[in-house]
DNA sequence: CTGAAAGCGCTTACAG
DNA sequence: CTGAAAGCGCTTACAG
């Protein structure tokens, strides 16, 4: 089934069916009711390929993901990020494709783009001064990131507030009259760890308080990583600790309850991202709307493809106040429940 | 940069280049050294469109996730299928493409078959006699299903044994010498619905116990739906739950609490999947190697889809006792995360 | 408004 | 072992 069967079964040529499909105001009403009726009968699709091949165009957004941040798969994040991307995609007729490379190797991307199998790019997981900004600029290839590296050339991103929400949850903590703030950072060289830093140091700042350096850790997004650095900040007298990450947390309350510990009576913890296990563990944490984020990178790498002018935008979060934190609002975790379940 | 590019600075013609490409035993040694040293100089790499309209294979693997089950997205098992099945795509060539559909719409498969966008599909979240299976087998497309459904056509399946686990979760708990089991399932249509149900029944059936049928409850893997029905079953004086999804367990947990009840200690409860936030609420759970399920199910595809004989597989469960359970092993938690941490 | 023809970049059957 | 040529299924500039 061809293009060819429908302009013969429609008595008019090749071209004639394909402006049918692409450039329908072309046609002549008559012809075209003809084409399309015969193309209805028997369920025609164009093959995308040829198409593909002759326009210079696939169709596809490609994410690339590096197999040794490999837990970004198990992450509810990836999921959400997902969903974003995909929903926005089918919408515009483009596919998602998928890729993993190894660290930041650079070449996964130009290969890709030059076997023709994407239009372009979503970058997520990005360090500062990432070689593959670089490359993808350098390259001419479109992308869109998610996060805000710095970097020497310019790019379009979506990303979260990541330090006006590391600068709430810390200054939230502070007015609660915490004195020992540890921040449980992750890998330092990532862009998201910088902001959200930022976020930390100005509220220390607004508060006249300087930073203790030996209580700013920096791991991996790990539960492995939140229990041995939360076990460091316990040796540090620590009254409070931000997470740059729930599943972090996770591994914090953990090494809390280890030593004793009740996360909310005996110390505060915040965490960041807001995973739905969280809500049940009574963890405070700062919300960033993940989806929303995808669909906005989704949304301006289409509109680079199809040529128009995009501006990239950053998403606010939320402070979510559970137990955790001591003299907190204290909401009771099942009244939160029930109350999102009267939402829906 | 094209392969006539390449024949022209190699001095051979584009079949040639072609066939160091596809058939380098065709080629003589010499002809073959100097062609892929211009490959390389130049760094070509082939315009798999233009190949995949010659060979009618496009090395793209289908998903499709309906967006009405939407909540895929955020479960960890999405991330680890995903995981699995990119691994092995990928070192096989492959990628994987993804879409949306509405509800088990037929129409999304054939049309990113016929458009000529994958050359198979892995196919998920799938219901007994699923029209989605039918039309697969009817137009000839390949395809394997994470699943066993009930079907009138043969299919290739990768899937864990989800009767087996469910019928040692079982066994344990009556063992344990709880009497009123419930058994909080996901929606009766689902396959693995039915496969949990038939382990659950067999268990009953081995220790002569007959199943009160008001104690098998139904509903969606949410947490809300766990909150729920844990509600629903509280009200029949059950001693012991057994939970479809850790997700709805954990809605179980705070609706357990709620009544004032402490699971593993006024009550008994296993969950499955073992997410990792299990492990932190102490939830015992039935665990399936889903990055294995999505790395074979890849493999299975990929042979099909070259033409080779393939055989289903089931993976077997691993039953995780932790405090839920009452008279469990009661293992503590740091204590087996050490180990885990240890083991790494 | 419509058609004939060229061409997108490959692969492979055929001939030598 | 190698080359010339056909053809995969489309789209679009060109001509009418």
């Amino acid at each position: 089934m061809k293009i060819r069967d429908i302009a013969r079964l429609s008595g008019v040529s090749v071209a004639t069916v394909s402006r049918v499909l692409n450039h329908p105001q072309m046609v002549r009403e008559e012809t075209k009711r003809k084409v399309l009726e015969v193309i209805e009968r028997l369920g025609y699709e164009p093959n995308v390929v040829a198409r593909s091949l002759r326009t210079r165009k696939t169709g596809n957004l490609g994410m690339v993901i590096s197999v040794e941040s490999g837990s970004i798969f198990e992450s509810p994040y990836f999921g959400l990020l997902m969903k974003g991307l995909t929903t926005i995609a089918e919408k515009h007729g483009y596919h998602l494709i998928f890729s993993t490379c190894h660290l930041s190797d650079v070449s996964a991307y130009k290969s890709l783009f030059k076997k023709s199998l994407v239009d372009g790019f979503v970058v997520v997981d990005v360090l500062d001064f990432d070689p593959r900004i670089a490359l993808l600029k350098k390259e001419e290839i479109p992308f869109v990131i998610v996060g805000r590296p710095m970097s020497n050339v310019e790019y379009i991103y979506a990303d979260s507030d990541n330090e006006g929400g590391t600068y709430r949850a810390t200054r939230y903590l502070i007015e609660k009259g915490h004195k020992r703030l540890a921040l449980i950072n992750g890998p330092k060289r990532m862009s998201v760890s910088r902001h959200r830093f930022e976020g930390f140091k100005k509220a220390h700042k607004d508060f006249r308080r300087s930073i203790e350096p030996s209580l700013v850790f920096e791991g991996k997004f790990t539960e492995e990583d939140g229990y041995r650095l939360t076990k460091m900040a316990l040796e540090k007298n620590v009254d409070a600790i931000l997470y740059s990450g729930d599943v972090m947390a996770f591994g914090g309350i953990k090494a809390l309850r280890n030593a004793g510990l009740e996360p909310g009576r005996d110390i505060s913890i915040i965490g960041f991202d807001d995973v739905p296990a969280s809500k049940l563990l009574e963890l405070s944490s700062v919300r960033q709307p993940v989806e929303n984020i995808g669909k906005k990178a989704a949304e301006l790498l289409i509109k680079m493809i199809e040529g128009e002018r995009v501006h990239s935008k950053v998403f606010p979060t939320e402070l979510i106040i559970r137990k955790s934190v001591r003299g907190g609002e204290n909401e009771s975790p099942q009244k939160e429940l029930d109350n999102d379940f009267a939402r829906r």
